[in-house]
Parts: structure tokens; C-alpha cells; sequence
DNA sequence: AACGTCACGGCAATCGATTGCGGCTATGAC
DNA sequence: GTCATAGCCGCAATCGATTGCCGTGACGTT
């Protein structure tokens, strides 16, 4: 797998090869100075076809092709061959600093494979989305690694699709790969955790009810707390109808009315907004009130008071979503393998017993 | 400027458009629906052509190609004229709070004229920035914004190149149109407002020197004591060697020995690690040791002192350089333009009135 | 010596859009 | 009624790489 030309196309020099203005050699000037047909050089530079090439002359062609610094021309094999070796990452939001450190190992698994990454970002706007889509798919993208995670998203009805990965998000149909940090069991933790610092009346500040992740964790939460045997009228819910801090602030104090010992939050950015929620009622973390956040952003470990969370493995997470969508492309019909990824706590100072 | 024919390439449904297998319908089709030549058909299509087609013919092309859902192939086109309305976006580390803000109002300005944004993030290696950059550079972009930073780049020496701006790096050869916040001016507002407050020994956390923002800042600090009448004996240096809480921590426990009573941070990592040396040496931020950082990433207001940081106007970097390079595009032969935006300088509680 | 086999490499069509050139038709002028 | 002009459209070459097919020559076999 991979482009069939790639290894030799190096050039020794920075300048001429990545920033120098272009000096376009084609597969005629190569064949030409090899002195061989280009058809008979297209076949010596490519690997699958090598063998079909006298090894003498397959020499000639790579040697011609490293002197001349040849670049095949990404257009007119991709009309040819109708494959781009590129593939698209959907984010919803770039500024989310989960995204990156998963974009990173996927891009480092498909430069392995031959493939290029094309980063988009949404913005959380689904008119952005398709426009984007749209552009990717124009150009021919190989395969879709998808991170918005709106529920009722158009990827979960489509049916005969172009290879694609779905990234925190396992509620779709089926017919979807995809690869997620195992929140539900991370909820899970959180929630035993609180409980075994004694706490029994541990609410909920959920996340958007629209995305996956929203609705999972708070299905996650119910499982949970109802699992253990709290009192669901011990267990009090609010709605943020955002992941931001200030959606967070608005859903505490609603959530404090009742009274919690512990909260868990939807995500680290709502968690933030209730530390704000808290302050204001004068309440002290985690003195007073325990906290968890999901997602582990960075920074957490220098606030004050230092916030527990659930830690998601973002670079396995791009790894084997990387690797998924290589299997898809590779195999469009094989099964949609769905992988969940262990997440773990990391308890720092906002979690405590109760008094 | 932009796509010929984008504004008619909408379809109406999501699924059809964006995710469902491709249903490839070519220009041949459009035609041959509309009942003219194919060649007739593209010049319908592309605006800058359209006036050399009758006006009834025009609008049968235009709604067969509705109609039909047509797609103009990336390839073909790009083959055919050399363009590929793409420019590449060449990041040092996508992790890096500081640029996602700029890629996406990059991404908005580019979009708004029809081009593509390739994001690449380079992990401040040479290596896979000439990767990364051959890629692109084979996938015919039309051109560049570069906000990789090392002094000894490359693109400092490259002389007929490509179209490209650099972003948050002033100091290379002239040539090159680019755009930067006013660091300068930003520490010297900085070393200003520390002054002000009665500071009169106050050192400087360099970044690391081959990065054209570590120099650039070590310098204007140099200026701004200088110009502020400091003796230089009193404003100690330390140099970090990366821009990361390990190296701040470093470098920052060599400058306590001066005993400083301000610091300024070469950026708000360093300023971090800085504030660990304070209280690994039992001082406190700011009673004893005022702190400044730059870059004002998030999470420092919630920060215990939330950090004094110099500002940078992050999109409106991202909006000229966009604007600039499409400029550089469509006169490569123009003047080189180079941007100063304004920083300011935020202040939190890092600093206050020496003791 | 004649024939079959195989390895090698040339040939040309193809992918789909673009565009300069040339031809056709309709219109208007005299 | 004839000719000039311009508007409109078709034609075909072109961009560069890929690939199935076929021809050629060498070698081995009987």
C-alpha cells in the first residue's frame, strides 16, 4: 500500500524540492532521459507494476527520475486512477483542545500508509459541514475520519457510503466504523469514585442532549448512579445546552438548588462554568461540593482547586481510527468494526469526602 | 475570483451531496442533457466565460447541471489549468492554542473566495515539514501561509518562490509578504506597565533562540530596559530552550538566583513553569515576584494568580494573512507587504507593586 | 531448423475539463 | 438580393499518468 512512487521522490535539497518555485518535470522528461516509453517508466516507478520492467531498465528509470527530481502530478493520476491518497478529518472545532492530539496520530498513521491529511473544521455549523463535504468530496478524498457528533446527523441514514470512520460516537447505525473513548464506563468510574468517598447525593450537569456524547454520558450517569443503588431523586439533573463554560454556570446554579455533595459534569468546559456556579454560592471545592469533569484538557492540574476528570486516550483514539479507515478503504465491504477505548480517572483535588 | 461554477454546484440534499456514494456525472452528461457541446457546456459554467454563450443557452446548461447534480472533477480541472484553488496552511504544532483561532479565520477568508485550506502540522520537525511541504506542493497549491518559525529556515534563502505569507515571523529576508502581532511593542508595554508599578530589576525568560519569536522578544525586551533607562545589570536573562513548562522551570530557577523582582516570560509555558520555580523557592506571584507571560492562552484568568499576559489579535493575523496571500496569488510579482498588528498587553493578577 | 514460450517494452486509449480557432447562421446594411 | 459582420457554438488538441494489449526478439526444445 501506499503511492507507488513516494521513496524515490525525495530530493536532496529543501529549496528545490518544497519551496523553490515550480520546475515541472513529467513522466515524458523521465522516460525521454531513460530513454524508454513513458508507459515503460510509469510501470518501472511503480512498485506493483515494477516487475513487468526489465530490472536494468527499472534502474535507468530510477536514476532518470532522482536526477530530474520528478514529482508525478497528483492530478493526472488521480484522474486516471480516480484514488486521491487523501484523506479528510472532520473536526467540529479545532479550538477544542481534544482534537488536535487525535489528529496528530491519525495523520502519523496514514503519512505511514501514503496518505495525506486533509484537516477541516466545521465550527459546530452543519451548513460549514456540507459546504466542507462537499470540497472533500470534490476533491476526491479516499475516505472521511468524522468527529462532529450531532445526533441526528445525516451519516447515520445514508446508506451506501464512501469509506468512512466515526470519531466519540457510537450511537449510529451500525453499518458505521468507529472508535470511541468508552465513556459510559468512565462515567462509571467517576460515580464509583464519588460513592466510595461517601457521597450519595451526586448530580448531574449533562451536556448538549443533541450530540452523541451529550446523550451518552447522561445515559451513562442514570446507568450508573442507578446501578450503584443512589435514589434517583438523589441524583439531580441539569441541562447545559452548550459544552461552555457559561452553559455550565447557568446549569449549577439550577443544580444547586437541590443540593448535591458531588457533581459530575458533562465535560471539563461545564465543569469550569459550575466551579464559577460554586464560588458565587459561596460554596467551597471540594470542601463543600465534589467535582469531576470529562475529557482531561490541559491546564486542569494547575486550577484551583485541581480538577478531577475522566481522561480520554485521544491518541490511541486517532491511531486506530486511522487504522479503521486504511481496513475500509482497503476492504469497503468488510464489517464495520466499532472499538471503545478504555478512559481513565485522573483524581486530583476536586474530589473529596463529604462532610 | 473563486470556483467558476461553485455557486451552482449546491445540491439540495445532504445526503446526496456529502456522504452517499459517488454517482459520478461528468460534464459529457451535462451537455449532452442540455443538448450542447461539452466544450459549450464548460464555458455556460465558468463565469469568466459565460458571456461567450447565448443567454437561453446558458440558463438550459446551468439547470441541466442542477438538475443533474453535477461536480466539476477537481482533477481534470487542476490538469487542465494548473490551479488547484488550494492553499496550504503549514502549522509547527496544532496543539499550540495560539494558532487554531488564526487557521480558522484563515479558512473563513479563503473559502469566501473559492479556495480550499489544507491544514498541515508539522510537529516542528524539518523533516516532516519538507514531507509535508512536498506533499502539498504536489498537490498544487496554489500557495502558502507558513507559521513554522525557525531563524534558519528554509524559505529565508528560497529566491523565486512560490506565493507565500508568513505568519508571526518578521524577521527573514524582505522578500516574503508576512503578518505578525507587534511583539516588540507588546513586551515593551509590558516591561512599561512593570516599570510603572515601581519594578526597577526585572528579568527576561527567553524562548529559545533559533525561533524567530524567541529572539525577536529577547531582543525588544534588551530595547525596551534599555529605553526605559534600566541598567542592564538589573534585568538578568535566562534562556529556555523549548517553549514548555520544563524549560520555563529551568531557566526560571537559574534567574531566581538575580532575584529579580518582575518577570517577564517568553511566553505563558514558560510563564508556567515559571511560576512552579516561585513556589518550589517559596516565593509568591505577585507579592514577591510579578510574572508576565505572552500569548494569552486560555485557561490563564483561571489561573491562581490568574497571568498578565501580552495579547495577540490571533484573527486577525489569521484574516490578513489570508488576504495577503490572495493578493500574492493574483499578482505574484507585486510588492512584498509586511503586517505589524497591534498586541495589548492583559492584565490579571500576575503583577503588582513590588514589596 | 522450425516452432513455441516468455520477457520486455512500445503503443494508444483513457480519465474529464478547458480553450483557441474556425465555421455556421442570422442579422443588418446598401 | 447580396455581402459583411458578429454572435454563437462545435471541434479537437491538450494537460500527464496509467494500463491492457500486442509486437518483437531471444531463448529453449525437439
Amino acid at each position: 500500500m501506499g503511492l507507488p512512487s513516494n521513496d524515490r521522490n525525495r530530493l536532496p535539497s529543501w529549496r528545490s524540492a518544497a519551496y523553490a518555485a515550480p520546475v515541472t518535470v513529467t513522466l515524458r522528461d523521465v522516460a525521454r532521459f531513460a530513454d524508454v516509453h513513458p508507459g515503460t517508466a510509469s510501470k518501472a516507478l511503480n512498485e506493483a507494476t515494477r516487475d513487468r520492467v526489465a530490472p536494468a531498465t527499472v534502474r535507468r528509470v530510477l536514476e532518470a527520475a532522482e536526477r530530474l527530481g520528478y514529482q508525478p502530478n497528483t492530478f493526472a493520476r488521480g484522474l486516471r486512477t480516480r484514488r486521491s491518497y487523501a484523506v479528510g478529518v472532520v473536526l467540529p472545532d479545532l479550538t477544542n483542545p481534544l482534537f488536535p492530539p487525535i489528529v496528530r496520530s491519525v495523520e502519523k498513521v496514514l503519512a505511514a500508509a501514503g496518505y495525506t491529511t486533509l484537516i477541516v473544521d466545521t465550527d459546530n455549523d452543519p451548513a460549514t459541514e456540507e459546504r466542507l463535504m462537499t470540497m472533500l468530496r470534490a476533491r476526491h478524498a479516499d475516505g472521511f475520519i468524522i468527529a462532529t457528533a450531532r445526533r441526528e446527523h445525516p451519516v447515520a441514514e445514508a446508506g451506501d457510503l464512501v469509506p468512512m470512520v466515526l470519531v466519540n460516537r457510537l450511537t449510529e447505525a451500525a453499518l458505521v466504523p468507529a472508535v470511541a473513548g468508552d465513556e459510559a464506563a468512565g462515567i462509571g468510574t467517576a460515580v464509583e469514585h464519588l460513592v466510595s468517598l461517601g457521597h450519595r447525593r451526586i448530580g448531574h450537569l449533562a451536556g448538549p442532549q443533541d450530540l452523541s456524547t451529550g446523550f451518552g454520558r447522561y445515559r451513562a450517569f442514570l446507568d450508573a448512579t442507578q446501578r450503584l443503588g443512589l435514589a434517583s431523586a438523589d441524583c439531580p439533573i441539569s441541562f447545559a445546552d452548550s459544552y461552555s463554560e457559561a452553559s455550565g454556570l447557568r446549569a449549577a446554579r439550577e443544580m444547586l438548588a437541590a443540593a448535591p455533595t458531588a457533581i459530575v459534569a458533562g465535560n471539563d468546559l461545564i465543569a469550569l462554568g459550575c466551579l464559577d456556579a460554586l464560588a458565587e454560592a459561596g460554596l467551597k471545592c471540594p470542601s463543600d461540593v465534589s467535582l469531576v469533569g470529562f475529557n482531561d484538557m490541559p491546564m486542569l492540574a494547575r486550577l484551583n482547586p485541581p480538577l478531577t476528570t475522566v481522561h480520554l486516550p485521544q491518541e490511541e483514539i486517532g491511531t486506530e481510527a486511522a487504522r479503521l479507515l486504511l481496513d475500509r478503504i482497503a476492504r469497503p465491504d468488510g464489517p464495520a468494526k466499532r472499538l471503545l477505548l478504555p478512559c481513565h480517572l485522573t483524581v486530583r483535588g476536586s474530589t473529596a469526602r463529604p462532610r
